[in-house]
DNA sequence: AATTAAAAGCGAAACGTTTCAATTAAGCGA
DNA sequence: TCGCTTAATTGAAACGTTTCGCTTTTAATT
């Protein structure tokens, strides 16, 4: 693999020159500056990342851990955080799982942002003494110099369960999807407050884990039980769909004899039949603002950034 | 940051001893190692990557390029990656887009790993003389050092069509991708062979891009000229979906009217309705053997992976 | 032609590791 | 106690860049 030497050899320059030449220093000349950029072409020169890294103590390089590629709701985040690193010229790469923990060890990027449920708190704790800066997507954890960027579920929720009342459903059951999770937490607390104000008590409350499956298991014990609910506000799309399959495979239909709503508003949501009521979160722009917040953080700018708000997506669904 | 000094000063020992105790070389016994250890621990010392990888000429990292996080198709091809790249405890990383480009011009992983249709042929060519290994996920070129794991497409298409032949459709028509992709040239091959092979004709030929849209402007304008086959093959599972958008709107019952085929087997096809007929890959294990490959190529073994056949998943569409 | 300023180029140190080869310390049998 | 082997530790070079400060060359001005 050629290195700067080897250029720098067949310039007949030093190199200082080859270095400076290659990073568009003014004070080579264009002339010099072009033949020696041909001459690492043509040896298919490719300077080395790590002595750069190091000689320089950056990477420009944003790593971004996440919990899985799967889940239908990232990729639209990591679209717009992209969008805005490489605007900015920076390199975004993504990383899950044991990766992470890798990547996080060593230093390979110049900050780190977290949206992943995957990493406990303890660790996330211990990182951010060492590792900064780091932005967290997934939960809030004080006294620590993480910066938090969580949407607004709180918000978003209250809204919904606020229309959900409006037209009329009054036994009201709320599905949670993992318990401690900032997501469920937040959203429940919405759901849970609008209906305090209107004086409403929750009918009942199920506990899934956000995924589809967790939604049929819930479903099925609900129809067992015979206590059935107006109407089931799901703390997300896909256990609102898991719980909507069984309900019509049982024979219920769906608004007329129960109602349920979603969140995230993920693909399928209107796709399925009936349409999923749901929140949508612009998640492009979310990730827009959290990019820029850690170019801010990298660049030790101060910059205000407002939370990202949900847009009601009423549907069919209830 | 602390560094290695900084801890070997507070252990009063040597950098190479802390070198050694951290990277457990047997040559420090236990106890020193600990101790080194814990103080490296206690005033949070990261290695820096940029200074190993420098003195070591590798990264133990292989990087995924993919055109997008968007499509539905890749989710499940990075986990089947990701699995056997940490198992043998190297690091994936990710990227689209300009920071793939960026990643690409600099060496911070020891082999690439490309499905990008948006990086040219040419440029392909230009790195796989200088950057090794690099293995091609999304296209075959000869005569350069890439290694090239495309799915089985012919022989999965060629197996859908007969399929389609048998059911008794015989005015049968093929809906392009975007057209000089690998994807579709073999999957338009099979298909054709197969028809070929049984003495038919092909009704029609569209061609889209991939996308949803793209199908729905196809059905649109199909509708239009009055000229319906059958049966519609189509290159991918979202085109297919957008065809039979349109032609459910226009009044036209599938399978009862037109049958319409896809492949890729993405999560809307079972969800549409009716339940799309499409071809599966089991994209996990392609994953794992690209990851295998990759392993042996960095490794210099030799050794052989079959190709990735697709599994018929005929459902109610046709 | 002499002086000076500006332009172009260069040498060497530094970044933080790993690892070879060498040194020092310890253990042990006689 | 002496030598000898093995264990523990260390010094220093090397990896491939960037960049500071200096030297040499060129051009401009008198």
């Amino acid at each position: 693999m050629a290195n700067i030497k080897d250029v720098a050899k067949i310039a007949g320059c030093s190199i200082s020159t080859v270095s400076y030449a290659l990073n568009d220093d003014k004070r080579i000349p264009e002339v010099t500056a072009l033949r020696i950029k041909k001459i690492a072409n043509d040896i298919g020169y490719l300077p080395s990342a790590a002595a750069r890294n190091l000689k320089k103590k950056n990477t420009r390089t944003v790593l971004v851990a996440i919990s899985d590629f799967g889940g239908p709701v990232y990729h639209e985040l990591l679209d717009g955080i992209h969008y805005e690193l490489t605007k900015h010229s920076y390199t975004m790469i993504v990383s899950t799982g044991s990766s992470t923990d890798n990547l996080l060890k060593e230093r390979m990027a110049d900050g780190t942002i977290i949206s992943d449920i995957n990493i406990s708190n303890q660790t996330l704790k211990q990182i951010s003494k060492i590792l900064k800066p780091i932005i967290i997507l997934d939960r809030k954890l004080d006294n620590t110099d993480l910066v938090d960027m969580t949407i607004d579920n709180y918000d978003a929720m209250y809204r919904l369960t606020e229309d959900v009342i409006i037209k009329g459903y009054r036994k009201i059951a709320f599905c949670h999807g993992v318990k401690k999770t900032h997501d469920n937490e937040y959203r429940f607390k919405g759901f849970k407050d609008a209906l305090e104000n209107r004086n409403l008590e929750i009918f009942a409350e199920y506990v899934g884990n956000f995924t589809k499956i967790s939604g049929t298991i819930i479903a099925e014990e609900l129809i067992k039980s015979n206590q059935l609910p107006e109407m089931i506000v799901c703390a997300n799309d896909e256990m609102a769909i898991g719980i909507m399959e069984v309900l019509q495979t049982e024979g219920y239909e769906i608004p007329k004899n129960i109602g349920v709503s979603g969140f995230d508003d993920i693909e399928l949501a209107s796709y399925f039949s009936p349409k999923l009521s749901s929140v949508r979160i612009n998640r492009f722009e979310w990730g827009r603002k959290v990019a820029k917040t850690m170019l801010s953080l990298l660049t030790k700018e101060k910059i205000v950034v407002k939370k990202e708000h949900g847009e009601l997506k009423i549907r069919d669904s209830y």
